[in-house]
DNA sequence: GGGTCATAGTTGCGCCCTCAAGTGTAGCGC
DNA sequence: GCGCTACACTTGAGGGCGCAACTATGACCC
């Protein structure tokens, strides 16, 4: 049993990537989850759909870009439109798509929370590293996966 | 609009880790549950424990080694339980607390399923780095949170 | 037009996890 | 011994999400 009786030196690294992971993600969550009733993942539809052309974007883009599954987005979008912040709008040219836009609502929702989740990713996150460190980081991080989903995402 | 309208430079390594991370326990957790039929925080138990003196320890320290909450770990326990993975012992000193002891099943398993499981972790997060950046990044790494479940965290 | 295949999206099912509330002990001051 | 608080753990309810199966459309070919 010696031979995996203690963490060998290489898997610190990994180690820590997942430990501080699940704790940030866990604390910024449970942040904007009281403080505006959002998921982390609901904040990231609607940032992503506030860089978007018009503020929209298909559904099936928009899971890939927050790295969802189809179902995922339909769940996520469900609770979104519930409360407001998209709807749902159709495609002229294909019947199959359908687009998700943010709503006035939404953009408002979105700037209030920014101010406090952007707080938060500094204060747990990027308040940690010199202006430098995080050029590197943001290096080192750039080579991992990003895809995974099925598409194949030939990204 | 146009203040949030594109990503902050200083934010490009926190959506880095944020996708990176997404992906690859994706992976990773669907590596690990096609080959052996173990969930990440299955595997990490399973890890902890064989570091463990006498391979047992208790519910409490293992939830926060894994950063779980109390139930979180009664119910992964139940599953690894079942499977025969591991087993509960009483505390003879303290009736409160029971352990989770590793079985020489869940010994078998974890050295099976390590092999599998360090190979995806190399291939898709190790294997991207050298030895010095690898250092690098754990440094870096090592500066975030790590708590945030109950414990104080008064937050 | 009628096959065949790819794609967008939804739905049923189930897993994992958290939160809040509850149970059973332990320890402490009286 | 009797409360009181602290702690280890469990349980019920509910949310988020993936997987697989399904529907509806579009594109292509004969």
């Amino acid at each position: 049993m010696t031979q995996i009786s203690s963490p060998p030196q290489r898997l610190e690294s990994w180690i820590a990537y997942l430990r501080s992971h699940s704790a940030i993600t866990r604390e910024l969550s449970a942040q904007l989850q009281r403080e505006h009733g959002l998921t982390l993942n609901d904040y990231e539809v609607l940032l992503h759909l506030s860089h978007a052309e018009a503020g929209m974007m298909r559904r099936v883009d928009l899971a890939e870009s927050i790295l969802l599954t189809a179902s995922g987005i339909t769940r996520l979008l469900e609770g979104l439109e519930r409360a407001g912040f998209v709807c749902k709008q159709t495609c002229s040219s294909d019947a199959r798509v359908s687009y998700a836009k943010l709503t006035d609502e939404g953009a408002q929702k979105l700037s209030e929370a920014s101010v406090t989740h952007l707080r938060g990713i500094d204060e747990l996150f990027l308040g940690r590293y010199s202006g430098s460190e995080l050029a590197t980081l943001a290096e080192l991080l750039s080579r991992l996966p990003v895809t995974g989903i099925s598409s194949s995402a030939c990204s």
